[in-house]
DNA sequence: TCTTTTTCGGACCATTTAATCAAGAATGGA
DNA sequence: TCCATTCTTGATTAAATGGTCCGAAAAAGA
C-alpha cells in the first residue's frame, strides 16, 4: 500500500555517479546534485539519506559491479591472457563511450577522499586486495597453462600492476580527449604480458 | 624602500602544493590554507590573489620545476634506459619520502580541475606534448643507440605510455602505503623497456 | 472511502564560504 | 625624520552551503 517509487533508485544512483565523477564530492552543491539527480531535495534524504551516504552509495555500487564483474571474467576458463586483453578493451570502451565515460570518473572523486572519509579506505583496500588476488590466481594459471614465459618471474608484481593500471587509465581519459592516446597506453600496458 | 616581504614566497607556495594536494582545491577552506601556509589572510590576497590564483600558480610552479628536471634528464647523453630508470626511482623516491610525497598530491588537485579551469587544461595540455616530445625524441635516440630491440616498433605509443605512467604513479601512492607496491608497479612499467 | 506512502516545493535554519575594508604597528630605504 | 611597504588583526559583507521542517497533492492498496 501507499504510493509507488516514481524514479528507479539504482538509475538514479547512476546519475549520481556521473555527477560526483564529474565535479567531484566538494564541488557537487547540493543544487548540482539535485538538478543532475532530477529528483526532489526530500526525495534524495528519504531515499538515501545525507549527500556523503549517497555519495558513498553510489561509489560502492559502482565499485561492486566493476569488480564482480572483473572477477567474473577472469575466473572464466580459457585463455587468461585473452581474458585481461577484454577486460582492458571493455575499459577503453567504456571510457570512449559518450554516455557511458561520465560514469568512471567517480573513481577519481572516490580516490579523493580516501585520506577523508575512512569508510571509503577501507572499502577500496578491500576491493584492491580482492581484485589483486583475482589477478594473481588467474597468473597462475596461465603460467602452469604455459602462457607466460620464465620472464614473468614476479607474478604477484604483475597483478599489481594490472590492478593499478585499471585505476589509472580512467586517470588517462581525463587529460585526453584523444582515444588514440588511450590505445597506445592500453597496447604497451599489455604487452607486459608478452613473453 | 619599504617593509621587507617576510616570507619567502616559493617556500609558501610549496606549502600551498601540500595543502591543496591533501585536500583538493574545493576541499581547502581559507582557514585550512591559512594555517597551512602560516600567513596571514591580507598577506595571500596582496601576494598571490585569490584562492583560485593561488591554487593555479602553484600548480604550475610545481609543473614548470617537475618537467624542466626530466627533460633535462632525458637529454643528458649517455644510456636513454638509464635515464628513464633514474626518473622513475626519483619519483618512487619522493612518493616514499614523507617530507616530500605531500607536495606530489597537487597533481592529482589540478587534474581534477581540468574539466572547470580552462586555463589549467590549457597548462597540462601543453606540458604533456611537451614531455610526451621529450620522451619520443629520446627513444628515438635510444633506438639509434641500440638500446631498444624490434620489439618496440611503435616509439609514439611508447612515448605517450611512460609519460602517462608518471600521473598514474602518483595516484597508485594515494591508494596504498606499502611502499613495495609502488616498487612492484614501477618494476613492471619498466619491463616494457626490456628487449 | 480510508489509510499509507511518496512526491514536490517552498520556507527556513545555522554555518561556512571567499573576499574586502579599515586601522594600527613594524620595518627599511631615502 | 619621512615615506612607502608590509604585517597583523578584526570587522564586515554577501552569497552559498548542507540540512531540516512543513503542508499539500498524488497515487496505490485495503
Amino acid at each position: 500500500m501507499g504510493r509507488n517509487k516514481e524514479f528507479d533508485t539504482t538509475v538514479v544512483l547512476r546519475k549520481a555517479m556521473e555527477v560526483f565523477g564529474h565535479y567531484g564530492y566538494e564541488g557537487t552543491s547540493l543544487q548540482i546534485l539535485l538538478d543532475g539527480l532530477g529528483i526532489a531535495r526530500q526525495s534524495l534524504y528519504d531515499t538515501y539519506g545525507t549527500k556523503k551516504d549517497l555519495f558513498i552509495s553510489a561509489v560502492k555500487h559502482y565499485t561492486n559491479e566493476k569488480s564482480a564483474a572483473l572477477v567474473a571474467r577472469l575466473n572464466r576458463p580459457g585463455s587468461v591472457k585473452a581474458a585481461i586483453t577484454d577486460i582492458f578493451c571493455e575499459i577503453a570502451a567504456a571510457l570512449k563511450d559518450e554516455a557511458r565515460r561520465k560514469e568512471c570518473f567517480i573513481m577519481h572523486s572516490a580516490i579523493d577522499q580516501v585520506p577523508h572519509v575512512p569508510e571509503i579506505a577501507a572499502f577500496f583496500e578491500q576491493d584492491a586486495s580482492r581484485l589483486e588476488e583475482a589477478y594473481y590466481r588467474a597468473l597462475v594459471r596461465a603460467y602452469e597453462q604455459g602462457e607466460l614465459s620464465d620472464r614473468h618471474s614476479d607474478l604477484r608484481a604483475l597483478a599489481r600492476y594490472l590492478n593499478h593500471s585499471r585505476y589509472s587509465l580512467t586517470q588517462a581519459a581525463k587529460l585526453t580527449s584523444d582515444p588514440k592516446v588511450l590505445d597506445d597506453i592500453i597496447k604497451v600496458t599489455l604487452s607486459a604480458l608478452d613473453s
